[in-house]
DNA sequence: AATCTAGTTTATAATTATTCTAAAGTGAAA
DNA sequence: TTTCACTTTAGAATAATTATAAACTAGATT
């Protein structure tokens, strides 16, 4: 992912480039595969990363101005924390709960051969399928 | 659900029978459908049906203790407060966002035709599907 | 370049769901 | 009745998140 293309994610949230969020946003897109995480865990993976630590107020609001713009996703995981996802295709996920981390499952790769009608009035938005992993 | 069945339940999770804890037992598990509820929700409609209130520490280490004990599921819903469901078999749900509602599907009204194998020396504990709703 | 200003970062406070604590209450059994 | 382990309860503590407000910065304007 182009320095160009980080700073068309950051201006399409509103967001103007700073150094921080350039290096929130460079840590988050610039990677090959899916990166899933919490916001306490983007903060340690910064303060490893960057010599310099970022208030975890400017991550939240990144996080959540990008999660806003549609260029992260949030996950649902059973805990307190709040999981978000680069992924932002319509997809599924194992959770392994040993280790308290998500995979990605391509939406192609489940195919639902029977769903029931939504209920009256209601239409159906998206479906997103959850499997719990076990040893 | 006769009141045998309630001093059951609350024995078998651990529980003395007492007055507020089978009040709580009853108006959970005395009704024939399905009830999802959080902490709050079940706090409220317990203060209109009752003429004392509950404390709701008391409301938490009852509900936690029937989740223990399997008597509750606990549902993952996008938000911040727990959603607990008393039907704890196998099954899915709707989620209506406008009315923060959750709406039971048989597990045999979803079929899955096609899934991905668990990754290596994981072995898949269960599949839950979460359909969004919209107008 | 110096100035200006809206937007930003940051430390800290506030909020909210949940859990913990410790004091007072209860009830079955001795 | 007395006892004592178990309970309830109000309030404190915790943890994730959001709000606040003062100091700072990036651009735009002179
Ligand atoms: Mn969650
Ligand atoms: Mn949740
Ligand atoms: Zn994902
Ligand atoms: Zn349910």
């Amino acid at each position: 992912m182009k320095k160009i293309d980080i700073l068309k994610k950051l201006r399409s949230s509103g967001l103007r480039p700073t150094k921080q969020r350039v290096e929130i946003a460079k840590f988050l897109f610039e990677r090959e595969k899916t990166f899933h995480f919490t916001v306490e865990s983007l903060n340690k993976l910064l303060i490893k990363k960057l010599t310099s630590k970022i208030a975890l107020a400017t991550i939240y609001n990144t996080v959540h101005a990008f999660k806003i713009a549609g260029h992260l996703s949030e996950v649902e995981v059973r805990g307190k924390k709040t999981y978000f996802d680069t992924n932002i295709s319509n997809h599924h996920h194992f959770y392994d709960s040993e280790t308290a981390e998500l995979i990605d499952i391509d939406a192609n790769d489940i195919i639902i051969q029977k769903i029931p009608k939504a209920p009256n009035g209601k239409k159906i938005k998206n479906v997103e399928v959850f499997i719990n992993l076990k040893n």
